[in-house]
RNA sequence: CGAGAAGUAGCACAGCUUGGUAGUGCACCUGGUUUGGGACCAGGGGGUCGCAGGUUCGAAUCCUGUCUUCUCGACCA
């Protein structure tokens, strides 16, 4: 690309409208634009980085045996009915009418489809294994989009889905698109982490998600310091360590308006963690009291698997008046109300906890003193607690999905009759997988991990041109025919290179090339009566003089080294 | 969906309190001087002040409604 007649610009300041660096900085260099909240314009450099990244992943999707296929985006609700997931979207779902009525909506996830198209194939077990996949746009609702190009409400996924006979061939299936994932996301060179993971309204047996460390990641993973564990917070655990202490005798105290847990905690002078605090939740209209240690959370997505419901809220005062709870005091013993307890409860010894009267607690609770009518993992785990595999301390990062595999089982195929004969001729559903790759969010979270003061560092094989030959005074004729030669030349080797032939200053230039992120830059000016121009690499500080007689040798061979890092 | 803030030129903003016919920086155009890390001088183009009503002789400014955007929360396969 030469720049001087090229759809090319860039801004010297933040946008306004964009809270992350990525999405600042992909805006300032041009190359995405946002038209409404969670929606994007790709133009021409950010396009081709988003090409590279789709052609990564075709590659590997196809080394890995799955076929390309292409899904609409405009279905018909009733597709989306069988198996219940108009109701498990909601609101997140868009939904239209054509012009003769007809229920439509915009496709937020493609199961239902890719299992009815199986269906038109799949006969007998002869027909399976197979793997499916596309790359397409994605329609979510999302109630507030954010981040850039990370929480949109339309954005390009990659979404496979494999067809199996049996759970074994699934876990084999599954294994190719876990090799195949991980060869992606390394040839983007994110720094990712593989965690377990809520299998959530889609169903199924196992969950891994790839998350990319970053800061601004909505999502928590929980990792071990010794081992290899790694999980999202919402389905985290932890090794209980049982109290040794005797139990002394249940004691009443005054804990006269010391309502929070930290208030408690220091009226008393005991650690937080020597205290249980309650959840007053409301759980399909019924009170639910849960009851977790002091320094820990609910975790919702926990109780809400325990419960089999899709969501808790908070219990109004109506409703916490139909029992004996009184908050900011709310104990177990004598509740008449429905009590869940952390099962970490049981393993707790002498306990402060609430006197269900204001102004009380009681001190040197036992799980002996109350009754309860469910014990289970309903916390989130804190940093410290000891891994479940080993005896390792857990700690905390921040990560941004970009990948997701399911292994669904057969909840789809059921649904939608999606079955084969097996050799005794009896019908089984097929056995499904599922495997999403937001391709935007890897574009996104690759220049939050790669971007300094002056803009993206893009890994060679995601940067739109991987040279800029910046021609420091294009009036000058024997540099400017050098130039548009050398330009030329590289593209003959198969180089991409963008000529920055613009009438600008060196300071623009040199400016703009860091900011959009191109690998290598090649300076022609004064050196050049020498027979040399600067060569110098974004990621590096120093520049050298290289001779021009052998320079597409060099750049051939840096591009060669860079792909195999 | 709850709470808060903001919509004025391509971008970032001032002006609004106290109504009087629209301004700054960057970007853009012309001419000149410059030319290895976001140049300088001079001249110039571009805005129905989000939209709709209302008050007023007169509204970017005051009032009402509405839409949009952002922030915090709720939600998030």
């Amino acid at each position: 690309m030469k720049l001087k007649n090229s759809y090319f610009y860039t801004l010297r300041e933040d946008v306004k409208d964009e809270d992350s660096i990525s999405g600042n900085l992909l805006a300032r260099s041009g190359m995405i634009k946002k038209t409404s909240a969670g929606v994007y314009m790709f133009m021409p450099l950010g396009l081709r980085i988003l090409n590279k990244i789709k052609n990564i992943v075709k590659e590997e999707m196809d080394n890995a045996g799955a076929e390309e296929v292409l899904m609409p985006s405009l279905i018909p609700s009733e597709v989306y009915e069988t198996c219940g997931r108009i109701e498990a979207f909601g609101n997140s779902m868009f939904h239209l009418t054509d012009r003769a009525n007809h229920e439509m909506v915009l496709g937020p996830t493609h199961e239902e489809l890719f299992a009815i198209a199986a269906r038109n194939m799949v006969r007998s077990y002869k027909d399976l294994p197979f793997t499916l996949y596309q790359i397409a746009d994605k329609f979510r609702d999302e109630a507030r989009p954010r981040y850039g190009l990370i929480r949109v409400k339309e954005f390009i996924m990659k979404d496979a889905y494999s067809f199996d006979a049996t759970p074994e061939s699934l876990d084999e299936s599954y294994m190719k698109m876990y090799h195949a994932y991980n060869n992606i996301f390394d040839r983007c060179q994110i720094d990712y982490k593989i965690v377990r993971a809520n299998t959530g309204a889609m169903g199924g047996s196992l969950s891994e998600e790839y998350q990319a460390v970053t800061d601004i990641g909505e999502d928590t993973l929980v990792l071990c310091d010794t081992c290899k564990y790694a999980s999202n917070m919402e389905v985290a655990t932890h090794t209980i360590i049982p109290d040794k202490e005797d139990e002394q005798k249940l004691e009443l105290v005054e804990t006269p308006n010391q309502e929070s847990i930290e208030d408690v905690a220091s009226y008393l002078n005991v650690s937080t963690s020597k205290t249980v605090k309650a959840m007053l939740m409301s759980v399909n209209g019924e009170l639910v009291v849960f009851f977790i240690r002091g320094d820990r959370e609910l975790n919702e997505a926990k109780v809400c698997s325990l419960l089999n419901v899709s969501e808790i809220a908070f219990a109004n005062d109506e409703l916490i008046a139909t029992s004996n709870a009184v908050p900011g005091f709310t104990g177990p013993i004598d509740l008449n109300a429905k009590i869940i307890i952390d099962e970490e409860i049981l393993q707790m010894k002498n306990f402060i906890i609430g006197a269900n009267k204001t102004g009380y607690h009681y001190k040197n609770a036992n799980i002996t003193d109350f009754k309860y009518d469910i014990a289970a993992d309903i916390s989130n785990v804190v940093e410290g607690d000891v891994c479940p595999n080993c005896s390792g301390k857990l700690y905390f990062k921040k990560g941004i999905e970009i990948g997701n595999l399911f292994k669904l089982g057969t909840k789809y195929s059921k649904h939608l009759g999606l079955t084969y004969l097996d050799n005794n001729n009896q019908e089984h559903p097929v056995v499904m997988g599922s495997y999403g790759i937001g391709i935007g969010r890897i574009l996104a979270a690759c220049v939050e991990q790669h971007h300094d003061e002056d803009g993206m560092l893009l890994p060679m094989e995601l940067a739109p041109y991987q040279v800029a030959i910046v021609l420091i005074n294009p009036k000058d004729e024997n540099a400017c025919t050098y130039a548009n030669k050398l330009y030329s030349d590289l593209y003959d080797n198969g180089i991409e290179a963008i000529l920055d032939d613009r009438d600008e200053r060196p300071g623009v230039k040199f400016n703009d090339m860091d900011l959009i992120g191109i690998p290598i830059r090649i300076t022609i000016g004064k050196h050049l009566i020498n027979g040399e121009v600067e060569l110098k690499l974004r990621n590096e500080e120093e520049s050298q003089n290289i001779r021009i007689t052998n320079i597409i040798d060099t750049l051939l061979e840096i591009i060669k080294n860079s792909k195999n890092i």
